[in-house]
DNA sequence: ATGGTGGACCTTCCA
């Protein structure tokens, strides 16, 4: 199977890049995040035309989360099973799709370090691990993709002394981040290159930054071992944020063998 | 030059 998370930074303005690269790169699954739609605005039908299945989980103007499967999806949920109250946010959608538990997650940006929507975002991070613990299990496939706002290393970020007193790279930021993985899941792109610095996939729109190649690895394919184990091809689309209109992040796509 | 870009929206918030 092949699967795929793109943060589209507005699937309006984004659409007639989602279906061009849907039909050339032909994912099985695609996790959308930032559609910035409401539920009734979201193209389902023209989803539907190109082959694929989709749930939706939006609130217009920000935020919102999707996912389009052409090979099955079920039990579509939103939020998490964790007894807290249901997220302010539309963040994350849940579906089943070809056996695989798959989940399309937007995390917090926190803005800056010490506000409100920092704590907010150490929370939701907390929030996700508990609801991996409580709704599933770690020898099952399951995966969480989608737009973390977190760079676990330093070499994650173009560098780090740009980012002195900023969010995405502070340390409870990443310990939550690593509570997440340490639940039972992989992050499949590290990997498969372990030594390779300076692979992105996200650019600021701001000052040129993706022709400086000043980018940050903030978005994820993490998958439980059993997948993990089966990945074979695991790639940012750098071509997808060349061009018109495109979103300042790249698709982020694997390829799973199958079991 | 203390900015820059892009998307939502109602004049400013968000990333």
């Amino acid at each position: 199977m092949r699967i795929a998370t793109w943060n589209v930074n507005s699937l309006n303005a984004r659409m007639p890049r989602v279906e061009s690269w849907l039909e050339s790169v032909q994912p099985d699954v695609l996790c959308m995040q930032e559609t910035k739609l409401a539920n009734d605005a979201f193209p389902a039908l023209t989803f539907q035309g190109l082959g694929y299945e989709s749930f939706h989980h939006g609130q217009g103007q920000w935020n919102g989360v999707a996912i389009l499967s052409r090979i099955g999806l079920d039990d579509p949920a939103v939020d998490f099973a964790d007894g807290g109250d249901a997220d302010t946010d539309a963040r994350i959608a849940w579906a089943t799709c070809g056996g695989v538990r798959v989940a399309s997650a937007y995390i917090p940006n926190g803005r800056e370090p010490g506000h409100d929507h920092y704590h907010y975002k150490l929370e939701w991070l907390a929030r996700l691990r508990a609801h991996l613990e409580q709704s599933c299990r770690a020898d099952d496939d399951v995966m969480v993709l989608g737009d973390f706002n977190v760079a676990p290393e330093d070499r994650d970020v173009w560098d780090i002394a740009a980012f002195e007193g900023a969010t995405h790279v502070t340390g409870p930021e990443r310990d939550a981040f690593t509570r997440v993985l340490d639940w039972g899941m992989v992050d499949l792109f590290r990997r498969q290159y372990p030594d390779n610095d300076g692979l992105f996939t996200f650019w600021d729109y701001q000052a040129g930054r993706f022709h400086k190649r000043q980018g940050m690895r903030i978005d994820f394919i993490l998958a439980t071992e059993s997948l993990a184990g089966r990945a074979e091809f695991v790639i940012v689309d750098r071509n997808a944020r060349k061009g018109e209109k495109p979103s300042d992040h790249a698709p982020l796509l694997a390829d799973i063998a199958a079991a």
